[in-house]
DNA sequence: ATAACTGTATGATATAAGTAATACAGTTGA
DNA sequence: TCAACTGTATTACTTATATCATACAGTTAT
């Protein structure tokens, strides 16, 4: 069963956290593609919550390409590193990194500190960086 | 006079247009510490927006430290990288690196390819890292 | 075929976010 | 001093967000 954990009162909308913790999930391995994942109706059962909370949270991971919905059957995660082409891969995550280069411009850190940042960051996920 | 420049059909609040405007215009050297903004209401008439959404914007930038807003006087580009210890500024930065590092990971882009896009956006900010 | 499961669609409701109207209060500089 | 400027505070209004209740419709496996 996944360990899924939700807090009510973060003030993080809950479909969000589901979304972020199923990412941590398959960012650290946990998850791997084909994997199965609840049911809408078994996690909002888990979790307490009306089924169309977790219908979101599905929803917007389907949308991404993290996982696959099928009627009938559950829903998976997906192949969805091949959702995207190298180009459009790389422009959202240019994205990201324009909003990293420009906070770490204001707070004046050199180049040498943010890649080192971003380097610690690499082995801290244990991804497929190692 | 300052351009700014906001489109009020983009979703993103007004607000929020002007906070990354006036960041923008810091990170390319166009504001620099010490120099003056337009007065809320100088700008709320410019905009033709109510002075208390350009408040907000000011209030929020005058949180981060990005400017001083002196009653009288107007609002000033702050010496904000002081108002941070080191510290402080790589533990702001972590976050947005973890959060870029895990994107990646999931799009399955190889560590070069992160390290690529980032220099190149670095190149395209006229900061201080040239 | 049909019970038991999947996800889907629609509408209601409560809360939060964004913006505005308006009145307030301090600072400046002639 | 006082007119003209600064930012501030309170309140109201509108729109968007988050969640829920409930009914719908397709798939599976016995």
């Amino acid at each position: 069963m996944l360990a899924i954990q939700i807090n009510p009162h973060s003030g993080v909308p809950v479909y969000r956290q589901i979304i972020d913790q199923v990412k941590f999930l398959v960012s650290g391995g946990a998850l791997r593609k084909g994997d199965q994942i609840p049911s809408i109706r078994d996690l909002a059962r888990q979790l307490t919550l009306n089924p169309t909370t977790i219908a979101k949270a599905y929803e917007l991971m389907a949308a991404e390409g993290l996982i696959e919905k099928k009627p009938g059957k559950g829903a998976f995660i997906a192949d969805f590193r091949k959702a995207l082409n190298r180009a459009e891969k790389e422009l959202k995550l240019r994205e990201l990194a324009r909003q990293l280069v420009v906070e770490a411009d204001q707070l004046s850190l050199s180049a040498g500190v943010i890649m080192r940042i971003i380097g610690e960051e690499m082995d801290r996920t244990q991804g497929n960086f190692k």
